[in-house]
RNA sequence: GGCCCAGUGGCGCAGUUGGUUAGCGCGUCGCCCUGUCACGGCGAAGGUCGCGGGUUCGAGUCCCGUCUGGGUCGCCA
């Protein structure tokens, strides 16, 4: 990736190898929105300060200035000191001569924060620094105030040294005065602006929903607080804000829109914290398509920020994503395929390929693999809980190799067809997996994402974009390992308020497990950055849906009541989707964790190594807070319509998928 | 919860087959230095080798356990 040119970074003079390096895109989208965003407007002089640092330019030659900054490197040759001072905006040399001035600049250490005044002077011919973006000047202080001073700094401030995560994150107030770090938390604010700037062009409106809401018994795992006031009940944060942007739809607000924070208690990952935000969006009276039309406008306002150009997505419907692909969010940046050979294996005597599915993926050149990589790949396959990926390697004449422990088991017919079955070609490895059709493509799928990163075949610059859409309405409910909501055979996929698209609307339970959902996915490079669906509104349908799950009315009640019943009350039409929001910030940063782009990150653990949150409470607080109240004795279910709540966070989101489509509904132990 | 990797002065790392005083770079502190820009020179300080056990004449190194961090599968869906 290009780096950024210095010429065009006001916010970092110098870049360096090293863990700078990763962040290649951050760069350049933080420094898009920051040069329109800072150099063509703002920077507006303050009390304390003329100019901001990294903007001075030969032009400003002559003038007189005050800066603000930190001490970010100094040069001390006795009777002339170099400075550079740092701010938000980028560096400068600032520089001290002589006397009182050189005595004073000498005791300035690393990250004081000083306020000086001096003159910007062009620099003496064949001093200037053409790296710096502020390298054809340099000010003479003539007036220093140290604003305060810093102690020795737990790791050094420049781009040059890597720095553990951990320390990073302990003093991350640190961390962030680096220009990569920095620059990944302006991106951020660059995102939002952007988004808020399509939303409201389109009559937005953006609303909070709470963040002390009720537990939904399904779903992931609830954060708790308790209550006070009412000792032995708790509030859970929500998990998005699935319920109320439905109850907004019903309140007539017709297009909402909220940066929402979302929190799940589960285990963490790289592109998982157990809070997350999502941009959460609703609209009434429209259909798949008005909502695929707005998220498409989001994205490419999004990607306009790196210069990138997203232009129409494709569609593709989740059976053809899983057929071809092997996964429901599939890279679309390389375009190694799937191949089906359930029929042509329909007869074979290896007992391997009797299965429900056999399909295989070709590795291009894999047949050169040493026979200890081949074993890697067993390995690989195991850690993901399959037994093994058969393969059958084909010689440069074209034909099966004898070479391997599948190919003994195959018929002269079926190693004869075998290549131009799968289209491989001489030289090629073919990958084979088989077993229940979900699972083996799954394999399958992954294996391709591997192929493609172990060939060459990935270009990491590349954006691919495509909508996954048609999704199941249900699955049956014993290949979950959920509890289901309800009792039927059938489970809702997404959630329990996914309509059924138009096609099947009227007849889902004729073939509840073909029934199409109106939901979608929109999957970047591989990664589910989106999800929505549209929405039942008609009271009728969402029973029948009901029905299918095996779920009674008293028991939806007791689930979903407050949504029910608002239903009652003339619910428009409507859908809408959940972004998540780390994730595609990250992707637009080009880091490979959300937690270069939140401010304050926690770690695997759930540990905030800079609070040291959580923590222990007192006693005195633990009194005050009812933690330990005894809970009465089960009453009878008072639950009355009002009261149960229902699930359904948008699953958006969810980091890691960060998005995730919205909730399913399956869960809540009926 | 499973698996993999890592933990050595403030930071980043090296440390061979178990062997003498645990090294290197950066940073820090002191002195010097008038054109540097990841300045330079001289000198100095700074270490319970994550923690606890064990094996051994001897452990940073080997074994067991544990904690923390990262990754991954499960989970989240």
């Amino acid at each position: 990736m290009p780096r950024r040119s210095s010429s065009s970074s006001p916010c970092s003079d110098r870049q360096g190898p090293g863990p700078a390096a990763r962040g290649h895109r951050s760069c350049a989208g933080a420094e898009t929105w920051w040069n329109a965003a800072r150099c063509g407007r703002i920077a507006l002089p303050t009390v304390m300060r003329t100019h901001p640092v990294g903007t001075l330019r030969a032009e400003h030659a002559g003038q007189t200035v005050t800066l603000a900054g930190w001490v970010a490197r100094r040069r001390d040759h006795g009777g002339v000191i170099f400075v550079d001072l740092r701010d938000s905006s980028g560096s400068a040399q600032i520089v001290f001569r002589e006397g009182e001035m050189a005595e004073r600049a000498h005791r300035l250490r690393s990250e004081f924060c000083l306020q000086v005044t001096g003159e910007v002077v062009a620099r003496p011919a064949g001093n200037e620094n053409p790296e710096l973006s502020t390298g054809a000047i340099e000010v003479t202080v003539t007036d220093l105030v140290v604003l305060s001073e810093s102690a020795p700094l737990p790791f050094p401030i420049d781009e040059h040294t890597g720095v553990g995560e951990e320390v990073r994150l302990k003093y991350r107030y640190l961390d962030l005065r680096r220009p990569e770090p920095a620059a990944a938390i302006k991106l951020r604010s660059a995102v939002n602006k952007a988004a808020r700037g399509v939303l409201e062009a389109h009559d937005f409106v953006e609303i909070e929903t709470p963040t002390l809401t009720r537990s939904t018994p399904e779903g992931a795992r609830d954060f708790l607080v308790p209550a006070r006031l009412k000792p032995g009940s708790w509030y859970a944060l929500p998990q998005s804000p699935q319920l109320f942007k439905q109850l907004l739809m019903v309140g007539g607000m017709e297009r909402y829109y909220q940066i929402a924070r979302c929190y799940r208690d589960e285990d963490f990952r790289a592109d998982r914290q157990p809070e997350f935000t999502q941009l959460d969006i609703e609209m009434s009276f429209v259909e798949q398509d008005d909502v695929i039309g707005l998220a498409e406008e989001i994205l490419t306002a999004l990607w306009a920020l790196i210069g990138h150009e997203v232009g129409p997505v494709r569609r593709i419907s989740y059976a053809e994503a899983m057929s071809r692909y092997g996964s429901d969010k599939p890279d679309l940046r390389f375009d190694i395929e799937l191949t089906e050979l359930t029929e042509y294996f329909a007869t074979t005597g290896f007992r391997v390929f009797q299965n429900p599915y056999v399909g295989a993926v070709v590795m291009q050149g894999g047949a050169s693999q040493p026979r200890k990589q081949l074993d890697a790949w067993q390995e690989w396959a195991k850690q993901r809980g399959a037994r093994g990926l058969a393969y059958v390697l084909v010689d440069e004449d074209g034909t099966v190799s004898e070479k391997g422990p599948v190919v003994k088991n195959l018929s002269e017919e079926e190693r004869a067809g075998l290549p131009a079955a799968v289209g491989a070609k001489p030289g090629d490895c073919i990958f084979f997996a088989a077993g229940r059709p979900n699972e083996a493509r799954a394999l399958l799928g992954a294996a391709r994402s591997e192929i493609a990163r172990r060939t060459g075949q990935l270009d990491e610059s590349a954006w691919s974009f495509v909508w996954v859409v048609d999704f199941p309405l249900f699955e049956a409910a014993d290949e979950t390992d959920d509890v289901a909501v309800g009792h039927g055979k059938w489970t809702a996929l997404h959630h329990a308020f996914t309509s059924p698209t138009p096609d099947w609307i009227d007849k889902f339970e004729s073939d509840p497990g073909n029934a199409l959902a109106y939901a979608y996915d929109i999957v970047c490079n591989g990664n589910e950055i989106g999800g929505g669906s549209i929405r039942i509104h008609r009271a009728d349908v969402q029973k029948r849906v009901f029905e299918i799950m095996g779920l009674s009315e008293e028991e939806a009640q007791e689930k979903f009541g407050f949504l029910l019943d608002a239903f009652a009350f003339g619910p428009p039409p409507h859908g809408g989707i959940a972004f998540g929001w780390d994730r595609i910030t990250a992707l637009l940063a080009g880091e490979d964790s959300i937690r270069e782009v939140i401010a304050f990150p926690k770690t695997g653990g759930g540990y905030d190594p800079l609070t040291a949150a959580p923590a222990p409470i007192t006693p005195e607080q633990r009194k005050e807070a009812g933690v330990d109240a005894v809970p009465p004795k089960p009453a009878g279910p008072g639950a009355t319509g009002a009261k149960a709540t229902g699930k359904a966070p948008e699953k958006a989101a969810d980091t890691t998928a960060e998005t995730a489509a919205e909730t399913d509904a399956r869960g809540g132990g009926a």
